[in-house]
DNA sequence: TATTAGCACTCATATTTACTGAGTGCTAAT
DNA sequence: ATTAGCACTCAGTAAATATGAGTGCTAATA
């Protein structure tokens, strides 16, 4: 058990050093007013703390930084938990809604609000589209054979795919399809859209066979749309910023992980299910970011559950900044109305 | 003017150090096999070159590189005009087609595949969605007061925008109006859209009240649509590749301009219409890209006009090799049927 | 007259060496 | 239990030196 004096000094180090990203001394913490001691009691504190392996020294004749371990304790006892402003929320409600009334837009602008209050990486997962009903689908002809498939969910996301058929499309056939199609597929979440397709055409089939073949190949081009979830990076240029970030060897990684949109959005989707959690270093177990500290939330928008948004900062991230700053952005996302 | 031999040197200085990102020293260049001068003579007609601005030295024990006027001499003078391999024209059409009917995935895969070819990073635009025509408006309800505006172009090209109204909105009303912007405005280039919509209104103004105020809601979000042209980032990785960018100085620019996806497409929509074009250094005018060269080209796709593609490269980069593949990739695409 | 050999000179880069100073750990005094 | 004092460690910096690739010029050569 931590004494009530190295708990301070363990506090004093770590948000030294988030400040400046230099190991901290002994002679720097007892040079705090906060902390009245001799550089040589703190000294000893200092050893115990690194025997408990809250902290670890770069090299001899270093200061010391705070270990992972020494991270985690910080943020689950040191770090208050999440204070509303009521103030502030209002404030940044108000400049999400000064934005759009479309809900894609405004997740883009949430991330791109919360990568400006902290000066880290944002990423922000839309709606995972799977879980949107179908509103409408819908065939627009371009020329005989060709047309676009649309699909309207519910949410106003619209997905499109362009479809080339074998033979000419009879205006009256597709007209009759589709009506079919909206009529018995009208609120099915877009997860289970092609195993609803199927089942209807399934019906179909012995009843009417031209309509059947029209409809396999529109089926077809449709099952491969690929409903990727929306996602948004937020101040991605912040990264060129953060001390530990100056090396290719560093950077590169990094920039190449977030680049990746479609490993990102698994990721996103992969992690648990909370309001806000905070992954320091390793624990995220992905190695372009083992010097880096994720703080993710899901968010609801207008009530109703939405998504993912994370921030992606150095190890030595302001954790108390960063907890707080998602807080109001995910608060004032909740209180968000779609339609005024 | 200059002698048999200079243009040898000039062309032995240029490609070796294209390959090798070293200055070249008058005793490497005797080494080689087409140059069977001295290292003395060699030297003489370097300082000419000097001279004359196609080589510089980084410091007096230095080895030569190309000035840029050296590599504009390159281009202009030593490079062969593309000769199309018709095999390997072949070849490339054909991963491309195994691709995908849609044009937007095509021109992904075109700028993946160029940037396969030549390591380098490449950016596709799509067609210029104001050139588009429309082919069809259609507002799709949501709920009492939501419904999603949808506007469909003859290439296939689709662009959505959620729309809040201040009453419920009548379906007869919808429908009726959906019809009338169809029946007049099929077919206006969508960079006019605003402006037609606009005489429309006129039109109907004194007419019928009702639906005057409900389609001005409605023009009102239409008009907000951007419209962005479809631009496309191929293997921007390659950079960290490239030893002039292993730097954080020479990096960063680059990379946070190449992010900037609306300046990026400005840029593109702003180069001078060409088949192939090579821009070199300080050429293409912008900062970030003082030490990249750039090869872009318009294409087209099924025959018809398209969109720019370009590639970018240190200014070191290997022109021959560049401009050789940007014409097969161009011609592949040319060759390209969409309907098939 | 064009080419080449020879040589002094330049300058980026690498290596060595010495120095500085922030920081530690331990011991003895308070 | 706390603190002063001191020897020791070691990254970082700076100066000193060496290395070598490359140049420009001059004089000899074909």
């Amino acid at each position: 058990m931590l004494t009530e004096r190295q708990l301070l000094i363990l506090r004093a180090i770590i948000d030294d050093y988030i400040q400046t990203a230099q190991p901290v001394g002994s002679r720097t913490l007892s040079k705090r007013d906060d902390l009245s001691f001799s550089s040589a009691t703190i000294r000893n504190d200092m050893a115990d703390l690194e025997d408990m392996g809250l902290i670890e020294k770069p090299h001899t004749s270093a200061g010391r930084i705070p270990s992972e371990i020494g991270y985690r304790y910080y943020v689950d006892h040191l770090v208050e938990t999440k204070i509303i402003d009521e103030r502030e929320t209002y404030r940044l409600g108000e400049r999400l809604r000064a934005s759009a009334q479309e809900s894609e837009v405004l997740i883009r602008q949430a991330a791109d609000l919360l990568s400006d209050l902290t000066n880290y990486t944002t990423v922000a997962l839309g709606p995972n589209s799977q879980m949107n009903r179908l509103a409408r689908i819908d065939l627009m002809p371009l020329d005989e054979r060709r047309g676009v498939v649309l699909i309207v969910t519910d949410q106003g996301h619209v997905e499109h795919r362009t479809v080339v058929f074998d033979s000419p499309m009879a205006p009256d056939l597709v007209e009759q399809t589709i009506r079919f199609l909206n009529d018995r597929l009208k609120g099915t979440p877009l997860g289970q859209l092609k195993f609803r397709i199927g089942e209807e055409v399934a019906k179909l089939r012995l009843a009417h066979q031209e309509q059947f073949e029209f409809m396999m190949q529109l089926i077809q081009s449709t099952i491969e749309v690929q409903h990727p979830a929306s996602l948004y990076l937020g101040g991605k240029k912040n990264i060129f910023n953060q001390p530990e970030f100056q090396t290719l060897d560093t950077l590169r990684p990094f920039l190449e992980w977030i680049d990746e949109q479609e490993r990102l959005t698994d990721w996103l989707e992969s992690l648990p299910n909370r309001e806000i959690y905070v992954s320091i270093g390793s624990e995220n177990g992905i190695v372009a970011l083992q010097n880096c500290s994720v703080i993710t939330s899901d968010y609801t928008l207008d009530g109703k559950t939405f998504g993912t948004i994370a921030m992606i900062g150095p190890t030595r991230m302001d954790y108390r900044h960063g907890v707080q700053m998602m807080g109001q952005i995910i608060e004032a996302l909740r209180r968000t109305k779609l339609e005024e």
